[in-house]
DNA sequence: GTGAAAGCGCTAACAC
DNA sequence: GTGTTAGCGCTTTCAC
């Protein structure tokens, strides 16, 4: 296949094989009522001649953008590499393109990437929310134009959008729980400053397990930060300055966690002897650290193709995109580590 | 703004304010010969309205995508996640939308995203190589057709195309010469399986500072690898099997330095006493790993900024692109931590 | 199984 | 300063 001097179209091939621009449109396509030897020498000559199709014609004539938009709180994770290589496979393959943004965890900016999107008529849209985020307002239009939306791991509960996480109230409790028959009774919570979603639900299974072994839950004990590896640092001033200072730490995230210890072995502090740690996600950061992280892990390749395959779904079928959304829960797991093993 | 139930078009509003399609369209790109009022009358009407402008239809006629992409290795680091939204920031101001694919450090994949962003017809293409690359073949499509390339970071020089990235060979040159001045003599070097340009820049300051401090290159000490994490952990057991250790390593990249050191540490090997360790990048594991590791430091956000405006510079301006291609340099410094200080 | 023709929504000569 | 007109390259009825 060479590079022609200027662009082959349809029109090109169809007068060098003497048929019309609407056999070969159905020949590149595949169509099942075009013979199949003209089939054969039309896919022959477009590549001889260097043909390439011209998306933003079809696009328009289709009325479709073949962009799929994805927003991501930050790439910067294995996680969500992983979740985008998973969720690029899919949708590359369906010949889709992916237009990802970063709302860096801003809901201001979150905003303003959605109303981006939405001029610029992505076909459907795959969002993790930003920890901040408080409500999804901003992506009711998709919802009004009937534009398929579909949540994954940071997660809006709304009845036309399905949403894939995991089990967050089950995973904290079992973490939660892992801390407790440790011997650990005081144990803090580190979440986020607007409680949204995801937090919440994480919130309400350190709650939950607390109560289920007879620990009261303790206001002070719960510490709001931004959830970045800086507001880590300062929570660790903070459980510093306890009157009571907790036996363990389970923080809503890798990253916080990851400052919070670092800052806590400065004072002295042992770790899991005097304080054990857990975090969630298991980001590259938790089996560096030392010791090393206990923490929840959870498939983002995997979460990726199935949101981007259920997206497809509702793309392409009105019926499933008419059906209430469900939500999806993926398999997760605790991987305990030394940062809370207190008894060998 | 509300959301109306069929698409305006530059049509509805003409007819709206009665006047012609033309000078809609005119007027909301904001040309200069419409009248102020004119102008006026036809913004508020699209807000009014609810108009989006069709991009589909806008690309065509123009015959632009309006889409530039990017090829990175991988995602999965603070400094890529900041190059994209330095480039984002640039490029979205700018109108463009971008389109990210990662390549995971595999020419293979490498050359498929390539194809798949030529027939997707990108306006331009801002790459950071594989490690794995060797040339840089594939993307002559876009050098012939005259689509804008511009590497970064990870660059291929190329007469038509700009590269912005960091003095390789004097950064390399400078964190071996701290070694040596720390008193080491027997440096190993962990580089690329294929030493392409970049692996290669630093290989070369490494050797350069031995040379200066006259201590005699030995190939023995240069260990291959696909620069992973895990490749770290094969390094460190081919370090330990050797009959006479180095006392520094210096590795071309932080994952694998990490990966290395956590080795290292369970043969028992002492860091910086026994082996100094660098690294090269200053991942957010850097300054997790214990001792922190020692490693070079840049601005992925400026990388981004400036990648992106070089971009656009050339695409709008064909003289500009006729040029020949410069490289440019950005500053970077080395950040001394405890992995490599043997003398207080 | 193939062709003719219309049109997706916009922009840019070219007129006036 | 504004309007007329002609496409950009494709897909898709509707004929035959």
């Amino acid at each position: 296949m060479s590079i022609p001097d200027k662009e082959i179209t349809i029109y090109d091939i169809a007068k060098a094989l003497n048929i019309s621009a609407a056999t070969v449109s159905r020949a590149l396509m595949d169509h099942p009522s075009v013979n199949i030897n003209t089939k054969a020498k039309v896919q022959e000559a477009a590549k001889s001649m260097g043909y390439r199709s011209n998306q933003m014609a079809s696009n328009l004539r289709k009325r479709k953008s073949n962009i799929i938009g994805i927003i991501v709180g930050n790439l910067n994770s294995s996680f969500m590499s992983n979740v985008i290589a998973g969720a690029e496979k899919v949708l590359s393959e369906a010949g889709y393109n992916l237009i990802i943004s970063q709302s860096l965890d801003n809901v201001s900016k979150e905003i303003n990437i959605a109303q981006a999107m939405y001029n610029n008529r992505v076909d459907g849209l795959l969002v993790s929310l930003a920890y901040e985020t408080e409500n999804a307002d901003h992506f009711e239009s998709f919802v009004k134009r009937g534009i398929p939306l579909v949540y994954f791991d940071r997660v809006w509960p709304h009845p036309k959008c399905p949403g894939i996480e995991i089990d967050n109230v089950k995973a904290a409790y079992d973490i939660t729980e892992h801390l407790i028959t440790q011997g650990c009774k005081r144990i803090a919570h580190i979440t986020a400053f607007k409680i949204s979603s995801v937090a919440a639900d994480r919130f309400t299974g350190y709650k939950k397990a607390l109560e289920d072994y007879n620990i009261p839950f303790n206001e002070s004990l719960v510490i709001k930060t931004d959830l970045t590896m800086n507001a880590g640092i300062d929570a660790a001033h903070q459980i510093m300055n306890m009157e009571e200072r907790p036996d363990a730490v389970f923080v809503t995230n890798d990253a916080c966690a990851v400052g919070c210890m670092q800052e806590t072995k400065k004072f002295g502090i042992r770790i899991p002897q005097d304080i054990a740690f857990a975090g969630f996600n298991n980001d590259t950061e938790a089996s560096i650290i030392e010791p090393n992280l206990t923490t929840v892990n959870y498939r983002g390749d995997i979460m990726g193709e199935e949101a981007a395959r259920i997206l497809i779904d509702r793309i392409n079928n009105a019926s499933a995109a008419a059906q209430p959304a469900k939500k999806i829960m993926q398999k997760s797991e605790i991987i305990i580590r030394d940062s809370s093993v207190k008894r060998k």
